[in-house]
DNA sequence: CTGAAAGCGCTTACAG
DNA sequence: CTGAAAGCGCTTACAG
C-alpha cells in the first residue's frame, strides 16, 4: 500500500493510489536551489535573480506545485482563512455576501469560513474570540448588525486579527470600512414617490439596533424635504425588518385618516407584509397605495404586484470587502454600481 | 480585563499586547509529563493512566489550552476543515444546510468552508480537486445536484477525502449517504389532493438533471395510484425548478380542457410561478385550483394565498450529514423529523 | 542575491 | 502506560 506523504518523487511509479504532492523540497531539488529561495519565489520576494526565479517558476508550473496552506500558516502564525461573521437572518443577503467574498478571494489561496452568530447570546464575544484565535484567522468580514458592534471591532484589534466592517455608514477608519450608503437609497425612494405626486407618505423603519434603520429613514426624510414634503409624525412606524412587523405596521398606517397614499418600507420583507396587509384591507396596489421596499431580493420579483425597491449590490460589496481585507483594496475609487439604486416595478404608481 | 485562553500563568506579564497562547509544551511542562502524553490526552488515547489524564486535563482547563488546528493538521496530513460543495441556487436551501452543518460541528473543533460550484464549468472537476487537495480537507458534504455526480464521488475516493452525499434517494453505500426520501413527499401531496376530491391533477417536474425531479414525480404517481387516480399524460410538464418555468408550465396546464383542478409543483419556486399564472389567467386559488409546492421555504408563507407544501427538514439533514462525516453518525436510527411532511395552508381546498 | 540552521505546534514510529 | 527522536512543509532570523 502506497504511503501518503512518503518521499517517492522521481522514483515513484505513476498512477498507483493517491500520488504524493510535491513539496517545497522537491521543487528546490529539481530547480537546484535551496528551499529558502523557492520560498522567496512563493512569497514574491524581490531578492531573487530573474533567471533563478524563472527556472523555479517553470519547475513549479511543470509539477503543479502549490504550497501547503497549513504548513505556511503554521510558520506564519496566521492561517489563510477568512471568516464571515454575520447575524443577518436573511438567506439571500447571506448567500449574496458569500458569493461576493468568494469572487474576491478567487485564486488568492484564501478560503472562506462562515460564522453565523447571535449578538444577544451571553457567550457571543467569548465564542467569537475562541473562533478567531483558535483558527488564527487571517481576517474577518463583519456585516450588519455585528459590524456595528464596537466590542467586536475592539476584540479583533486586541487579538490582532484584520477586519473590515460592512455598514450603512462609516463607523471606523477608512481601511476598516465598506460603506453601503443606505441613505442614498432612502433619498431615491423619496424622490420617486414625490415625482409620482404623493404628498402623504409613510415610513416603516427597521429596528433601532440596526444602523441602517436610521440611515434609510434620514435619507428618506432628506429626499422628501428636497421636494418640499415631510414625513408626518403619525406616518412613521417602527418595524423589526420582518414580514410580520410589516403587516402590523401597515395595518396601523392604512387605518389613518387621511390614509397615506404611499409607504416606504425599510426592507423587502416588510414591504411584502405591507402588500399582504393592503390585500387584507381591500386597499389596491398601486391604485390606492404605492409601496417601495429596500434590498431587491428575489422576493421583490415574486410578489404581486412586483415590488418597486432599492437595489443594494450586496455581492459587489462583498467583493470589495475581501479585497480590502487582503490588501488589494480599491483604495479610493468608488465604482458606481456599488451604490443603492432604485428599481421601478409594479407596486408604485401616480398618487390618486 | 479577563483574558481567555492566554498563558498568563507564572512567567507572563499581564495585559500587554496579544498574549501568547499556551502550547502543548507548556501544558506538558506544567503537568510534569512529556508532550507525547499530552498529545494522547488530546486525542483520547486509552493508554494514559487515569491519574495522569486527570492531572493533564486540569492543567488544560486551567490555562484554556486548545491545540492549534494548523499544527495538528500538518502532522496529521489532514486539516480540520469540512467543505460544503453545492450547486443549488436557492439561498434558503444553502443557508439552512450551512446552519445544519454548523449545528453538527459545534464544539468539534472543525470549521466549515463553503464551496459553491458550477457543474457545467469545464474546469469544475479540476477546481474541486485543487480545492480539496490543497486544503487537505477532512471531508466534504455534497448536496444535490453535485451529490448525484458520480465523477465527484470518484474524485473524493481517489483523493482519499471523506464524503457524504445528500440526495433524494440512495446513490452510494450507506456510510456515504443521507437520503432525503423525496418520494414520500410526493406521496403525501397526492394523498392530500385526493382526499380533497381532486380527480384531474397535474404535475410540474424539476429538470431531469436533478434526481429529485423523478423521485417527487414517482412518489406523486404512486400516491395517486393508491387512491385509484393517475397522472394523465397531458397533465405532466417539465419545468426547471425556477419561478419562470412555473409560470410557463402553469399557463399551458391551465389552458387544458378539461382544466386540472390541482397542480403539484416540484418545488416552491415553481409553485409561486403557478400562483402568478393563475392570477394572470383569472383562475382563483384555491376555489378553482389547488396548488401544492415542495420545500417549505419562507416564500411559502409570504405568498398569497399562502402555500400548502411539503416541508423538507434541510437543517436537520445537514446536521445528520456532518455527524456521519465526523464518524459520530446516527448509525441506523432514523429520526421521524428528518422525513418530508405535508404542511397545509391556504392554497389547497376541496375540488369544485 | 542565496543558503544552513532553527523553529512554528503538533503527531508518527519506535523504544522501553 | 510513557517518552525521546524525527518529521509534517513551510518561514524567520542570521549569515554570507
Amino acid at each position: 500500500m502506497p504511503k501518503r506523504g512518503a518521499p517517492e518523487s522521481e522514483e515513484q511509479a505513476a498512477g498507483e493510489g493517491p500520488r504524493r504532492r510535491p513539496t517545497i523540497n522537491d521543487i528546490a531539488r529539481l530547480a537546484g536551489v535551496s528551499k529558502k529561495t523557492v520560498s522567496r519565489v512563493i512569497n514574491a520576494s524581490p531578492y531573487v535573480q530573474k533567471e533563478t526565479r524563472e527556472r523555479i517558476e517553470a519547475v513549479i508550473a511543470e509539477h503543479g506545485y502549490a504550497p501547503d496552506p497549513q504548513a505556511r500558516g503554521l510558520a506564519f502564525r496566521r492561517s489563510f482563512l477568512i471568516g464571515l461573521v454575520y447575524d443577518n437572518p436573511n438567506p439571500q443577503y447571506v448567500v449574496n455576501m458569500q458569493l461576493g467574498l468568494l469572487d474576491g478571494m478567487k485564486g488568492s489561496g484564501f478560503e472562506l469560513v462562515v460564522h453565523p452568530c447571535n449578538r444577544t447570546s451571553p457567550t457571543f464575544l467569548a465564542d467569537l474570540r475562541a473562533f478567531v484565535e483558535r483558527q488564527r484567522l487571517f481576517g474577518v468580514v463583519l456585516t450588519p448588525s455585528v459590524s456595528e458592534d464596537e466590542r467586536v471591532a475592539a476584540l479583533m484589534a486586541d487579538i490582532g486579527c484584520e477586519y473590515v466592517r460592512v455598514a450603512s455608514v462609516s463607523v471606523d477608519a477608512p481601511e476598516h470600512m465598506i460603506e453601503t450608503r443606505d441613505r442614498l437609497g432612502g433619498e431615491a425612494a423619496a424622490q420617486h414617490l414625490a415625482d409620482l405626486g404623493h404628498k402623504r407618505v409613510a415610513f416603516i423603519s427597521g429596528p433601532p439596533s440596526f444602523r441602517s434603520s436610521r440611515e434609510r429613514r434620514e435619507g428618506f426624510e432628506a429626499g422628501l424635504a428636497a421636494r418640499g414634503l415631510r414625513l408626518e409624525a403619525d406616518c412613521a412606524r417602527e418595524g423589526a425588518y420582518t414580514f410580520e412587523s410589516g403587516i402590523e405596521c401597515a395595518h396601523a398606517l392604512l387605518g389613518l385618516t387621511p390614509r397615506p397614499t404611499a409607504i416606504f418600507a425599510g426592507n423587502d420583507e416588510m414591504a411584502a407584509g405591507v402588500l399582504q396587509a393592503a390585500r387584507q384591507m381591500g386597499v389596491r396596489v398601486p391604485e390606492d397605495l404605492s409601496v417601495v421596499g429596500f434590498d431587491d431580493f428575489e422576493i421583490a420579483r415574486r410578489l404581486w404586484p412586483s415590488l418597486t425597491t432599492i437595489r443594494t449590490p450586496t455581492r459587489e460589496i462583498g467583493r470589495l470587502a475581501v479585497e480590502r481585507l487582503m490588501g488589494l483594496g480599491d483604495d479610493g475609487r468608488e465604482p458606481k454600481d456599488r451604490l443603492p439604486s432604485l428599481v421601478v416595478r409594479e407596486s408604485t404608481g401616480p398618487a390618486a
